[in-house]
RNA sequence: GGAGAGGUGGCAGAGUGGUCGAAUGCGCUGGAUUGCUAAUCCAGUGAACCUGCUUUCGGGUUCCGAGGGUUCAAAUCCCUCCCUCUCCGCCA
């Protein structure tokens, strides 16, 4: 949610961002609420100080003296109420028109209709070649005896598997890998609620809209998070924090659910696009400064960057276009891990920032140190890994010629010193 | 699941129709004192919004969980909802 400041003094801006974003928003019906409202509590305002005065008054008469004032005093408080209805509706037809309102997105976000239209940044590492002819993850994962969807199908439904053997074990490598890398970087480690209330969806912009996204539990309305952004983000919502807790540094690990609703036949095979998986995921609170965000915005992706590079998978970053941009961020910027089963790159971490439209909707806020006020954190998230996605290129880049997977030698510590998943039958 | 208690400023915690944006304590800020630190003393210290010849100065409105009601007047009375806690039961 913008600031309604902000819009007022810079319509064309919001304008522009619309435009750019393509998405609707009525920013010209937004001002002229915004004007009436203003208006309405000016006349409002007035009128109640004459009323408040005139009450206070009635208190120090005499019990002679009040029934005479009472009769004037009366109308005056029936004209009050009238003027605060039409005020308050005002009001409230204002808010739904604001959370349409995209926020801006950046200069050097690339103008763009869908992810084809996103721009490579650069490119970490090379896919590798073989002299033999591959498997993907799910041919994979059946001959190592590691994965196994049909059977999860039968008793959880599409989207759904199990992780066995060394799948099992080379999921909670990765993520507690992905983890520490983090606590040694200063990030606190989080375990978060998985289960939550619909503030915090609302906080994080993820509703009102995506409720088709999101799974609801029947008899309380609770939501199971898709992401450990929402705790984590959330997590001092109400708060006034000190200046001096800023940066708030946190890596939460969750479990992640989503009902993939719309995307019936797109990404069907395998372990890329499912129901529930786990994720490390890092959130920081910033000082309400462009400049400061935008320096972690560069961290946190670097962050991911380097678990990638140390599990030695071949990358690209790109810098998502204002068409693939969601409603709240300022700019994303995706990694794409290299997965020979699609003969691409597919979707890994995703890096955003926000400012304060976040924060403003979490009433999130911090007392700075120079202007006594409070001001809106800015929030920023990205994955540090998300599994069994991950498990993807790390089983088809590591396969050999005789069917063995290699375990990158930084995730061996975990798996008890085992360098090779080799083939069961 | 059964019974009860409660939601007040950064925090703790008074206040049960007008003198309450709200006592007191803690915290914080400034000052005094002080070999240093601590302690002590004095002063200040909520938020949002509107507005004033945008002047680190003023005026106003709103906010005591949320929404509605009674009243000239509500933190205080009534209704609805949300949330938290305690005890009992059940249980990973």
């Amino acid at each position: 949610m913008l600031d309604i400041k902000f819009v007022r003094e810079h319509p064309d801006a919001v304008r522009e961002a619309c435009r750019r974003k393509k998405i609707e928003a009525d920013v010209d019906g937004l001002l002229q609420l915004d004007q009436r409202v203003r208006e309405l509590k000016t006349v409002f305002d007035e009128k109640k100080a004459e009323q408040n005065r005139a009450s206070k008054s009635i208190g120090k008469l005499s019990p002679e003296e009040r029934p005479a004032a009472l009769q004037g005093v009366k109308t005056l408080s029936e004209a009050v109420k009238d003027l605060e209805a039409q005020k308050k509706e005002a009001e409230a037809a204002l808010r739904p028109l604001l959370l349409q309102v995209p926020n801006i997105p950046a200069d050097d976000v690339p103008d763009g209709d869908t992810d084809e239209d996103n721009v490579e940044l650069r490119k970490v590492g090379e896919p590798p070649t073989f002299d033999f002819e591959i498997k993907d993850h799910v041919e994979l994962g059946r001959s190592l005896d590691i994965i196994d969807i049909e059977r999860a199908t039968r008793i959880a439904g599409s989207r759904t598997y199990f992780l066995k053997n060394e799948g099992a074990l080379l999921e909670l490598a990765v993520l507690r890998f992905a983890l520490d890398h983090m606590v040694a970087k200063g990030f606190s480690p989080m375990l978060v609620p998985n289960l939550v209330r619909r503030v915090a969806m609302e906080g994080t912009a993820y509703l009102p809209g995506g409720e088709e996204q999101a799974y609801r539990t029947v008899k309380d309305e609770d939501w199971l998070i898709g992401t450990a952004e929402v705790p984590l983000t959330s997590y001092r919502m109400g708060d006034i924090l000190e200046a001096s807790e800023l940066p708030v540094k946190m890596v939460g690990w969750s479990n992640c659910y989503r009902r993939e609703a719309g995307t019936y036949g797109k990404d069907t095979r395998g372990l890329y696009r499912i129901h529930q998986f786990q994720k490390v995921e890092q959130v920081v609170l910033c000082r309400a400064d462009a400049d400061e965000s935008l320096r972690w915005h560069q961290e946190i992706l670097a962050n991911s960057e380097e678990v990638l590079q140390a599990l030695g998978q071949p990358y690209r970053v790109v810098n998502v276009c204002t068409g693939d941009l969601g409603r709240p961020q300022i700019q994303k910027f995706d990694i794409e891990t290299w997965m020979p089963g699609r003969r691409g790159y597919g979707e890994t971490p995703s890096a955003s920032r926000f400012h304060d439209f976040q924060s403003r909707r979490l009433d999130l806020r911090y007392r700075s140190e120079t202007d006594n006020r409070p001001q809106f954190c800015h929030t920023l998230n990205n994955t540090v890994i998300a599994s069994p996605r991950v498990l993807i290129p790390i089983l088809e880049n590591g396969q050999q010629k005789d069917g063995s997977v290699v375990i990158p030698e930084a995730l061996r510590p975990y798996m008890r010193g085992q360098e090779v998943i080799e083939p069961k039958q």
